[in-house]
Order: structure tokens, then sequence, then C-alpha cells
DNA sequence: ACCTGAACACCGTTCAAGT
DNA sequence: ACCTGAACACCGTTCAAGT
């Protein structure tokens, strides 16, 4: 089968994902599309564009959906949805690629749906911009865990040898703190933010004359 | 001078911050410490085995305050705080420190500090186990930016060839988002998170006799 | 005890050469 | 046009050997 640049990176992502950003490798590439390495040079200029490729490629996988009739708490919503998505999809493929030097060109068309609806909604430049920022770290942390190492078996468990005098609350809940279910930890996480972002707005109703974009 | 684990491992720490954790290599580190390669493997077992070090050695950098005196806001705010501080001075490390199969044990100090703030809150074990969760992914996802590769011009930047048509609000907001201040960004969305959870403890109570670790 | 050179199996990338 | 072998300067790690 002819070797194309999409094939390539459509190769390298589920590498990627299946193990490491960091173990990847244009041998391990080479051998997984049975090819010699300097072959993927054709397609390819340099290990640093096939990562920016990456990066367009899952970045251009995020939804931008219009919703123009639900109100702007549901369209934000539906959005960092979208995101989250495509994060939970490609943890370390997102990770990578929001965490590159150059940001892919590919995340303005969410950006802007985003920035769109917390205008829609009232809030001034600045605060729109804060907001879409917040939400946007609170979606990458969310996928720290899953963005490690393969085989990840993160968060605080519960040792053996871990003394109940020392970590009281760590041993009270170490059934909770060993339950893993990112989908309720993000949501949970979520609908603080989105209560908070809502009461702000609260604020800009019932102070119209105030200064909305210098807060503090 | 007399090369030792906790030299070799502040060595790694400054290549870390310097550079970023995937360019470290042992040849690196070595030169910069003027001895062979293989002696470091004396004060280390392994690459793996050091950046086990590195991770041990910032995470028991984040100091545990005990404020009892404070609001249980103010208490779990200067926790948030202690971690945030880490995270800002050493964001490579911190990144691939949260980020890796095994966490370090050194978190559970600062873990435990604030679980016993959000007992203290009257939340249960469900809502704290939660909320810390949500606190941890959004003060990491807020330094993603400064732990990408070195030298990271990071954040979406209006191009010259942006097309207002296209992009209305980003071409509008280019201002603000170009401006880069990680500190107000994250008081920000610090201080969504935190209403958001000062209004479920609310919650909480009014209502004194329901579920209080079952919500939905 | 502490350090080291040589060696091995890997990396990214170039370059001249093949069909 | 598309592919490739050989080569270079790097990696992590081992092992037998030095002081």
């Amino acid at each position: 089968m002819q070797l194309t640049r999409s094939r390539v990176i459509a190769k390298a992502i589920e590498l990627i994902e299946a193990d490491s950003v960091e173990t990847i490798s244009m041998y391990r590439l080479a051998t997984e599309l049975g090819c010699s390495v300097m072959c993927l040079y054709h397609h390819v200029p340099s290990k640093r564009a096939l990562l920016d490729g990456v990066a367009d490629q899952v970045m251009s996988a995020i939804e931008v959906t219009p919703m123009p009739r639900g109100s702007w708490e549901e369209r934000l919503e539906a959005q960092v949805r979208a995101f989250r998505t495509v994060a939970r999809a490609y943890p370390r493929c997102v990770m990578a690629a929001v965490s590159r030097r150059r940001a892919s060109a590919r995340i303005l068309r969410p950006a802007e749906s985003a920035l769109s609806v917390l205008a829609d909604a009232g809030f001034g430049a600045q605060d729109a911009v804060r907001i879409m920022r917040a939400v946007l770290a609170y979606t990458m942390g969310s996928i720290v865990p899953e963005a490690g190492v393969a085989g990840s078996e993160n968060g605080i468990s519960a040792r053996t040898s871990l003394r109940a005098a020392e970590f009281p609350q760590i041993t009270h809940l170490s059934a909770e703190l060993q339950a893993s279910d990112p989908e309720a930890d993000f949501e949970f996480g979520l609908g603080l933010i989105l209560h908070g972002i809502a009461a702000r707005q609260q604020i800009l109703c019932t102070q119209p004359y105030g200064s909305g974009n210098t807060p503090n």
C-alpha cells in the first residue's frame, strides 16, 4: 500500500496513544509501517514536523457545535465536552499538542466558538478570555493522569505501609481515593467552575455600569 | 567536589527546567556535573530512578500550612497556593512528576492537609476527594503552557494572516489573548472554582439530612 | 568504595546512490 | 518521483576493569 503523509501521521497518533510521546521514534514508526526509516522523511520533513502534523490532526477533530438555540451555559458546556471528548480519546497527543511551543492553529475554531458564546453571555473581553483559559486549564489538567506514560497506574493509592496516624484523612478516604471514575470527576469539577462562571455573570447583570473587564 | 545523589538530582532538576524532561540525558547530566556517564549509575540505579528522585524532591518542596485559625476557604486557598508556588517554580518537573505512572509518595502530606480542610468544612468523602481532584486538575492544567518545551511561546496568537471574517472574536480579543499574566489568570479561575465549592457547601448546610456523598 | 573505557543496541538526520 | 544503505553524532545501560 502506498505510503502517504496522512498514513504516517495516523500511525504516529496510534503509537503515541499506545505508548507515549517520549518513546515514539522514526525507527519504530518505520517498522510499524513496513518501510525504511528514511522513507518517512519523504512525507514528513522531520520528527518535529511529524508532531506538528499530529497536533493539527487531533485538534481538528474537535467538533464545533453551533447550538444557537440553547442557553449560553448549555452552549459553553457543549463546547467544553467536545474538547473533552477528543482529549479523552487522544490524551497523550492532546497534551503534547497543547504543551507545544507553538500551538496548533486548528484550536482557533473551537476557541472562537467558546469566545463567541461568552460574548453572547455578556462577558467583557478580559473575562471571556480568562474564563476560556480557566476551562481549558481544567480540562487539560483532568487528562494529566491519562497522558502519563504507558500502563499508567496513577493517583494516590493507599499502600499497606501507610500509617493511619500520620495520614488519617487519606486512610479514611482510601476507598474514594482508589476508586477511579474520570468522567464523574470531570463533570463534578466542571459543575463547580460553571457555577462560578454563572455567579460572575449574575454580578455583571446586577451591576450594568461596573467596569466588567477590570476585575479585582 | 564529591558527587552525591542529591547533587545529581539537583542538577537534573536544573537541566529539566532549563530545557525539558524529554531532552535530559545521562550524557548531558554527566557533562554538566563534570564526571563520566557511568559514574552517575553509582548514585542512581537508572534514568527512571533519577526521575523518581526528581519527583520526590519537588513534591516535598510543597509547604504544608496548618493555619488552624482561618476559615476553611482561606486554609484551602493557602494549600492550593503552596502547590501552585512549587508548580510555578518547577513546572516541567511537577508536570513530569504528576503524569508519572506511580505518583510520588511525597504528595501525600499536602493531599492529607487539603482533605483535612475539606472534612472540617463538612464535605463528605466523595465530595472531598472530587473537590481535591478538581483543584489539582485546574492547578496542573494552569502550568501546561510553562511545562512545554524550552523557549515555549505558547497560546493563541493573532497572526497577520488571520481573516477577521472567519474568527471575529479572536480578532476582536487579540490584545487580551496575546497578553500573558499567568498569575492573574490562575487567580481568576481559582476564584471561579472556590465560588463553586462554597456554593456546594451552602447546599450541604441547608440540607443537613441530604446524602452528602452521592451527588447528581 | 568509588570511578571509568569499551561495548551494545538504540536514537534523529544527512547524503549519495539506487529503481 | 519514490525509495534506500551507509554513515554520523547522539542515546541508556552493562560489564569488566582500574585506583
